[in-house]
DNA sequence: CCACGGATTGGCT
DNA sequence: GCCAATCCGTGGA
């Protein structure tokens, strides 16, 4: 797959509302420049947040030094630290003082898959299980993509970090379901990703292998 | 000012 | 399945 024959997905995309946008992020790319080359990545696990509604979000509270992003509209990136070590990217959606955005939570990877690895794992030669783990939840995006909170408020219309254009994806193919670990708003089903793919962070007991 | 706990991960039982 | 790692944003006092 070569990401320079797709096109990059337009400001206009991003400021319309988080939950269709969520179900249409799952399929499309999440490039991010790497020198010369670039990393990149299918998008198959999204989770919505919408401060407005949402007591998880982290703009459910108003405005802070670290959520402001949120409220700059639509195409832009919030990234953030979390539990001591790591950090998570999220789509900033809607129109300015929105507070809603998408978190990226697992990614298969197409392109640059070794510099990837060398970015996550620090060595060159890995197993297949370390293939599988290599994207598969949020805080392994951003260590694979080398995503940090430099990159807060990267605009995604730029040249940096960027998504591009798939067609989407047919209902049948997105599964929905409650997001992962939150303590509150716990029943809102704005978890989205692709059915059956196995870069998918976690499954329902009922899907999952024995 | 300070204590709490988190949109996680990986290692160990 | 359980829990430590590790740090800083946030909210209550």
């Amino acid at each position: 797959m070569k990401i320079s024959v797709h096109k990059k997905v337009s400001l206009k995309f991003y400021k319309r509302d988080v939950l269709l946008i969520a179900k249409e992020l799952l399929g499309k790319y999440l490039v991010r420049k790497a020198g010369k080359a670039f990393i990149a990545g299918k998008i198959v696990e999204v989770e919505a947040y919408d401060g407005t509604i949402d007591e998880a979000s982290h703009t459910y509270r108003g405005k802070t030094k670290r959520n402001q992003v949120m409220f700059e509209g639509g195409g832009k990136l919030y990234v953030y630290f979390t539990y001591g070590m790591h950090f998570c990217a999220n789509v900033v959606t809607g129109k300015m003082n929105d507070g809603k955005a998408i978190l990226i939570r697992a990614v298969e990877p197409t392109e640059g898959i070794q510099q990837m690895i060398i970015n996550r794992y620090g060595k060159e030669i890995i197993s297949e299980k370390e293939l599988i783990n290599l994207c598969n939840g949020p805080g392994k995006v951003c260590r694979a993509f080398n995503i940090n909170v430099n990159d807060n408020g990267t605009k995604l219309t730029g040249n940096d970090i960027f998504i591009v254009d798939s067609k989407n994806l047919k209902p049948a193919s997105i599964s929905t379901g409650k997001r992962i670990g939150i303590k509150k708003s716990v029943d809102l089903p704005w978890r989205y990703y692709i059915t059956g793919n196995k870069f998918v962070s976690r499954l329902p007991s009922s899907q999952r292998e024995k």
